[in-house]
DNA sequence: CAGGGCATAGTATAATTGTACTAATTTTAT
DNA sequence: ATAAAATTAGTACAATTATACTATGCCCTG
């Protein structure tokens, strides 16, 4: 019986430590590492690649998505598992992943016993599929039908734009961060209507929104 | 040398399970219960009280807020620790459960020697200071001195405003909202106005930031 | 039946956001 | 080293939001 070696990235310790502790009572696992953000666990699989890497989508330094595709380009050995907090904010991002290769997802309330599977079937038949994946999967297809709001734009944000995204939804003005960030405020807006491009949505609450469900606020 | 019995209640599975196993593995834990909800666990406790309830503020069916005032109630002997996503977005719920009698708050992404720090202090010394408190009190101080927004306002809102904030929510300007309410743009114009007060914000950004926390939008 | 909150509607002005472009410089990737 | 992307900055105008009031009718409660 083969047994594998599993990285998990999650900023938030508490949580992390305690699936630290879960996932070294598997059965099949032999080893457990650990890193805080994206940026971190990149640099532990430099030095020895895993067999899963466990990823939470929303993490702050680098996040999830962009986790993942490194990870992808720089060890396509590695499956990748990623935590989502809810189906239905992330879809678009899951849909995006699922394209880059990532090989599961799962919600972060899901039963001890389903992460044990989903382990095991990365690694064994390359994707664990599941009721979440399904759901994503099939309100794509209706949603393409109906013509509604692009479900997956491609939305990935500079980090100047991530910057400036988290300075919108802490209230600010274009004026005001155009001060805090000494840039001329027409920079300020420009960067804003690419980010409303980007992202899809003409208007402030759709920003926010968007923030929201991409986790760049909490 | 005395054991608590410690019970949590928390939505999310992984989390909560794999909380549960942490918990067990302390010194000082004699005896550990989930709940997946507010009211799941005030049930577990009409039956057998615990020394320390573990509560997520962010809980679907019953809030941590509810809960809280309810074990408060009737439970009075029950110390409480609360489990936060980000202090700032929270601060004002903070708050109010400090006036309500919660002995402790940690942020999620704590360390587990804290949590079993916390655990140990609140049945002993009835509470847990940490910084997340201190800096809570200390916003709390300096905002109502400069005269900010008001730390917690109760912010109840009417049905016709929760139903304008929706519609808010959906990217719908004043006029729009209007036009499908049947209602003059003034109106909704003020409705608007009066929302943005009770809630305590002056801008869009406030306001959908506050229907998330709310619930109002998911 | 008086007062309070709610829903409605108005006026007027200031401030900010949204749209639509052009364009130079720097950084990054192929 | 060359192309592409990112960052910076600008102009101009339209649309929407934000602020600050007044005012009326309705319904409920003490």
């Amino acid at each position: 019986m083969k047994k594998y070696k599993v990285y998990i990235a999650d900023d938030h310790t508490l949580f992390r430590k305690a699936m630290v502790n879960l996932l070294r009572s598997f059965d099949r696992v032999v080893e457990v590492k650990d890193a805080e953000n994206g940026k971190e666990l990149l640099t532990l699989i430099k030095y020895e690649e895993p067999d899963v890497a466990i990823v939470d989508l929303q993490m702050p330094i680098m996040d999830g998505a962009e986790t993942c595709e490194q990870i992808i380009r720089r060890n396509p050995n590695v499956k990748i598992i990623i935590l989502t907090m809810t189906m239905h904010d992330s879809a678009k991002y899951i849909l995006h992943m699922m394209e880059l290769g990532v090989h599961a997802f799962l919600l972060k309330n899901t039963e001890p016993d389903e992460l044990e599977k989903a382990i095991y079937a990365v690694v064994e038949k390359d994707f664990y599929h599941n009721d979440l994946v399904a759901a994503v999967l099939r309100k794509n297809v209706t949603e393409k039908r109906s013509g509604q709001r692009p479900m997956f734009r491609q939305a990935e944000l500079t980090e100047r734009e991530k910057e400036i995204l988290a300075l919108i939804c802490r209230e600010l003005t274009i004026r005001e961060i155009g001060q805090r960030l000494s840039l001329s405020e027409n920079t300020v807006r420009n960067h804003r209507v690419n980010i409303m491009e980007k992202v899809g949505v003409n208007n402030t609450v759709g920003l926010v929104k968007f923030a929201y469900e991409a986790g760049i606020v909490n």
